[in-house]
RNA sequence: GUGGAUGUAGCUCAGUUGGUUAGAGCACCAGAUUGUGAUUCUGGGGGUCGCGGGUUCGAGCCCCGUCUUUCACC
């Protein structure tokens, strides 16, 4: 996997690159849509490629051992043979469900035991496991076994979790190198820096996954429900530390506005639920700003969804009646809504691109920012 | 016609031996959601308890009348 700089904006840290991958290169910054179970929720993958534009997904180690399994993605040629997807994919390790799943999983040992949140069956997952599946699974970019802490954290406990991740981390690498690529591309491993929000831990943190050298380096760990400052200085102190010469996965994050902020303060890759989660419950982003098109007074409101960002589920429906639909939870709702508000998500990031390879994306991102977060 | 049942929020219904400000689900109106939650969570508005009398310190509840709906029988 090679990554290289193509700008690198005057007034911030914000950068535009080229990530190379087995499945085709990704410009970066890149906003990368969430498929955990295998599959962009509500959205066909030609209408990933060709509306949306996506450049690389994201699926789920734990998920995807639990269903299908090892045995039909192996038959399949890996998740790309099973859901056709020809571009590239990343795959979480599992660290998040080791906090979103807290209450059915316990740290001992060599890893982590979890009790499936479907039939109750018992998984231990260790470093090694995880990188085992992640093979199989094909990933292009194979995520480090990490612990995503939780907020708050007390420092005792974000200390000890910290000694864990990188602990895992250098499990994780060993495991990559005894072991190839399945399929007959590259995959890369990305370390994850955590420490909560105690700057001192995430110094720490930044300067181990910096010496461990991996092709591209991960911001775990946020994004769980600190405030905003917290998640800006985080990042701020972690990507001053991380090397300029590989890509920074900023995990789980954000919103438009957190995007274009942390854009700017040197991330290059962004992953999160809240396009897709948040369409199927009805909230937009839009070019214009964030719209609740549950709310009555789009109820008669016929013009299109977001006539500005184009795109043809966005500019072909009206937001009348993708408000009938959301409330009625029609399926069309939910696809139609996940399509626009990825659209908007992976044209925010293109032009974010734009701007700092014209070299003005700091005055840019000013104007964008305010206009994102404006409710309608 | 006779006998029984029924009537409480927009809808479907709870409501104890009569006892604070009559509740729930759904619907409606809002809010939340950050390495997934289509099935989730939170909050809010909304009632002359069919109507009219009566008993009682006090009635959604008891009594009388009346109307509605409904069932059975003639």
């Amino acid at each position: 996997m090679k990554f290289q700089l193509t700008a690198t904006d005057p007034r911030s840290s914000a950068r535009a690159g080229i990530l190379q991958t087995g499945h085709g290169d990704i410009q970066t910054p890149i906003f990368m849509p969430v498929g955990t179970a295998g599959s962009v929720k509500a959205i066909h993958q030609r209408e990933l490629e060709n509306d949306i534009q996506a450049e690389i997904i994201l699926g789920n180690t734990y998920h995807l051992y639990l269903r299908p399994g090892l045995e039909i993605l192996e038959k399949a040629g890996g998740l790309h043979g099973f859901n056709g997807w020809t571009r590239p994919i990343l795959t979480d390790s599992g660290g998040y469900q080791v906090y979103s799943l807290a209450e059915n999983r316990k740290i001992i040992g060599d890893g982590v035991t979890f009790k499936s949140h479907i039939d109750g069956s018992k998984h231990h997952f260790t470093p090694e496991n995880v990188v085992d599946i992640q093979r199989v699974i094909g990933a292009d970019i194979v995520m480090a076994f990490d612990e995503c802490t939780p907020y708050p954290c007390e420092y005792r406990y974000a200390k000890d979790s910290l000694a864990f991740t990188h602990q895992w981390l250098t499990r994780c690498v060993k495991r990559m190198t005894e072991t190839s690529p399945r399929y007959g591309f590259d995959q890369a491993l990305f370390a994850i820096v955590q420490g909560s929000v105690y700057k001192d831990l995430r110094e720490e943190s930044a300067h181990f996954i910096a010496q461990q050298d991996q092709p591209g380096n991960a911001i775990g760990g946020l994004s769980v429900g600190e405030p905003h400052e917290d998640m800006y200085a985080m990042t701020s102190l972690v990507c001053d530390i991380l090397p300029d010469s590989k890509p920074r996965y900023l995990m789980g994050v954000g919103t438009p506005e957190n995007i274009l902020e942390c854009i700017a303060l040197g991330v290059d890759m962004f992953d999160c639920v809240l396009p897709t989660r948040n369409a199927r419950n009805g909230m937009l982003f839009t070019t214009e700003g964030i719209i609740n098109i549950r709310n009555e007074k789009w109820k008669a409101d016929f013009s299109p969804i977001d006539a500005a960002l184009g795109g043809y589920a966005s500019t072909f429906y009206s937001r009348a009646y993708l408000r009938h639909l959301v409330i009625n939870k029609e399926i069309l709702g939910a696809q139609i809504a996940s399509i626009h508000n990825l659209t908007f998500y992976l044209w925010l990031v293109k032009e974010a691109r734009k701007q700092i390879i014209a070299g003005n994306f700091a005055a840019w991102k000013e104007g964008m920012v305010k206009k994102v977060s404006t409710r309608l």
